[in-house]
Parts: structure tokens; C-alpha cells; sequence
DNA sequence: AAAGAAACGGAGTCGACTCTCCGAATGTAA
DNA sequence: TTACATTCGGAGAGTCGACTCCGTTTCTTT
């Protein structure tokens, strides 16, 4: 019994499972909610319900291996976008790429701030600050991108083309619109409207977005 | 026994539960999500569990409840929104009323898709179709408003920013710089990024904010 | 190809939640 | 104030899903 880590096992099946369980708990988790039925992950992926149980002692450990997976999909992504030519460049693919990766993945909001009440100091997020400010720092430097936008305002904006990913398989032609929408209104202009507010910091971002406390009640 | 409408009921303590359980329906659903234990939305609102069933026959007539009083209240922004001094004004007023109406209700995107579950006849959203199209037509005309918009863009944008609410309470101060951000890239330019792609039908639109279909899977 | 270790399946247990039922309590109307 | 209709509370029946257990099957190694 070596549950703890079936992916270094030695066994095929196991590893082929374990595959399998996660590619399933991923069009699962997208269809139904991180909150579907884990019977119904066996079914699906073709196993028995212990089986299940034993590449993951509960939810919250697929939980957990989902959210770390992502993190490293999203650290892949990192050196494509943070190196192209020019600055601005750079902020199209960081938005287009990470906001295409959000929508193909409808579970990731629901499993980042369940992540934050599973283990709330487990936040490799935070590693990601100093890639989005070069793209912003390199952007702005060369007059491309409007200079009052930070590296947080457009993490929100990458959250929110994302979010477009609940709409389900439709909107994939479609968000992009609103991605050129909002690419104009990043590029620097002779006649700038002033961002209301002060910027995020960074922290308080990641945070917000893993939305530990409640959320907003409606105020009536 | 009249527990069809006890909106309408004669007994002062009949209604008063009946919105009782309603604002405390909306707190729990934003915070735990449609799904929350009614027993605890019960305990929330102080009465006893039979209560709830009396009021709301299951969970399904309470999201419905929800839904149609939604609907109510958008319903009630159009004249405000609509007759604003210039198209323009009405773009932002558009834009940011419904984005912070729906920021205030993380709940309702998940209202909608279970809506369409339980009854995909029931559509009155479709009714908004000639408001939005009036705004945009009327700020078109006005020459202030980028000509390639379509009254859906606007519409997908006001999901994107209201989709910001799921961050809890904390984003309240702060989506109004991506905002801003948006109504400049929304602004006429002598300059035109042609937008990608054709427009959308308002009534796929609809189908896709309720989401029918099987949400996106993961494609590897 | 034989043996032992590891993984598998799925029936079964346990807990949580939904919804019902009815005696008790409350509001209304005369 | 009395009488009655309506609503209330909360215990409990029924259902569903999470997770366990163990006899069986499948790898791997020699």
C-alpha cells in the first residue's frame, strides 16, 4: 500500500489510473462543480470507488494535486510569454495565454479558494509577482503600455477574461472580442482617463482571489 | 395550508419569514453557493427547517424565487440606464450598474445554469435584448461609442466584470479600475483594432450565460 | 512460470442532508 | 375575547454520497 504517491509507483495500471482519474476529475470538476459526487469519478474513469480513495485519501488531496498541477502548467508559461520581443507583446500573450488557460479550466477558481481553506500557507501563487511586474515594468519602459496600470490590474483582467470559461465550450470563439476590448484600452494614449482607486498590492491580490473570508452579502 | 405564494399571505409573521429566509438565502448562497444545507439557511434565518419547505417547496422553487426577482430588479435599472444625457453615459451607466448589481450576487451566475436545468422555457432574460442594443445604437450614432460593438460584447463585458464578486467582499473598492480600463477600450478611435471573429446572437448569448451545455473540459 | 507484493473492485457502513408530519403556537376576524 | 384557520418547530424517515475493508486480480521479479 503506497497510496501516498501512486505517481512514482512502479506499477503501470497504477500510474495509467492515477492519469486517468485526474483527466477525469478535471471534466468532472468542470462540469459539475469540485463538489461532484467521487462515485461518479470512478464511474468515469472506468475504476472501482476504492480505487479512487486510494490515489487520494479524500477531496481535498485531489484538490490539492489539481492546484499544484496548475501552478506548474502556469510556471511553464512563464518563459514564452516574459520573452518575446517586445514589451507589449508580452502583455498580449501574458492575457491571452493564462486567460485562454483559466477558461479551458472552469474549476480553478472553486479549487483555488477551496485550497485556501485546506491549507491556507500553501501559496506558490505568490511566485508569480516578479514575472507579471517585468512584463508590466518592460511594457510600460517602452511607452507601449498606459503607465498607470499594474501588474495586479492586469492579473484581474486575466481573471475575468477567464472567467468567460463558465459559459462552457461556447464562448471559446468568442472571448476574444472582449480580449481586443480590453488591449485597447491598456495601450498608452495621448488623452488618458485616470484609473479611479490606488493599486493592489500584489499579496492582498492573491488573497482576494483564493477569497478566504466570506464572500460579498448582498447589503439590504 | 397555502403554501404556493406566502408572499401574498394574510399572517404578518408568514411574510415576514418569507423575506427573512429570502436575505438569508442570498447571504448563504454567496457564500457556500447554491448548494449550501437549507437546514442551516434555517438556522440562519431563525425558524424552523419545516419552515423553509413551507415557504419554498424545495430548492428548486427558492433558486427559481431568486431568478424571477433578479430579473425584477435589472428590470428596474433600464429607465435609469436607458435616458441618461448622452449614449455614451449610457454605456457607462450600463456597464457599471449591472457589473456592480452582479458583483453584489456572486450567487446569480449559478442561479441562471440551475434555472436552466429546471425549466429551459422560462427565459424572460431574452427581454433585455432591445434595451442593451438601444444603448449601443444610440452611443453608435453619437459617433463616441467604437462602431464594431455589438450590444452582446457589451453584455459579455458586464458578466466579466461582475464576475469579480466571486472575490468576496474585498473587490468592492477596486473593480472600477478594470472598469475604466474596459470604457477606454470601448471608446471611438481614429486608430481601430478591428475586433476578431462575428458578433454573437443575443439569444445564443442568453444560452451561453446559462450554460446549458457540458462546461468546457480540459483538452489533452 | 511461480511467488509475493501491490493494486483493484465494489459491497457495505456511517454520517449528512432533504423533506415530511403533526402537536403546539400564533395571528386574525367576529 | 373567543374560535378557528394558518403557520410554526423540530423530531424522524428516507436518500445519497464519502470512505473502508477484504477477497480477488494483476504486475513484477527471479
Amino acid at each position: 500500500m503506497k497510496c501516498v504517491n501512486p505517481t512514482a509507483s512502479t506499477r503501470r495500471d497504477a500510474r495509467r489510473n492515477h492519469e486517468r482519474l485526474l483527466a477525469e476529475a478535471r471534466r468532472l470538476f468542470s462540469e459539475r462543480g469540485i463538489e461532484a459526487p467521487l462515485d461518479e469519478l470512478a464511474v468515469r474513469a472506468g475504476v472501482g470507488a476504492g480505487t479512487v480513495y486510494r490515489h487520494f485519501a479524500n477531496r481535498d488531496a485531489l484538490v490539492r494535486e489539481l492546484y499544484d498541477i496548475g501552478v506548474g502548467e502556469l510556471r511553464d508559461l512563464v518563459p514564452e510569454i516574459s520573452s518575446a520581443e517586445t514589451g507589449w507583446q508580452s502583455v498580449e500573450l501574458y492575457l491571452e495565454r493564462v486567460a485562454e488557460w483559466l477558461g479551458e479550466r472552469p474549476y480553478v477558481p472553486a479549487v483555488m479558494r477551496r485550497m485556501a481553506e485546506i491549507d491556507p500557507g500553501h501559496r506558490p501563487g505568490i511566485g508569480f509577482e516578479d514575472a507579471v511586474n517585468g512584463i508590466v515594468d518592460r511594457a510600460r519602459a517602452e511607452g507601449s503600455l498606459r503607465p498607470d496600470v499594474t501588474g495586479v490590474d492586469l492579473a484581474v483582467l486575466v481573471d475575468m477574461l477567464g472567467s468567460l470559461g463558465q459559459y462552457g465550450g461556447a464562448y471559446l470563439p468568442y472571448w476574444r472580442r472582449q480580449l481586443a476590448i480590453v488591449l485597447d484600452g491598456l495601450r498608452a494614449r495621448p488623452d488618458p482617463t485616470a484609473l479611479p482607486g490606488a493599486g493592489l498590492a500584489f499579496e492582498a491580490f492573491h488573497d482576494m482571489s483564493h477569497a478566504k473570508g466570506p464572500r460579498s452579502p448582498v447589503m439590504d
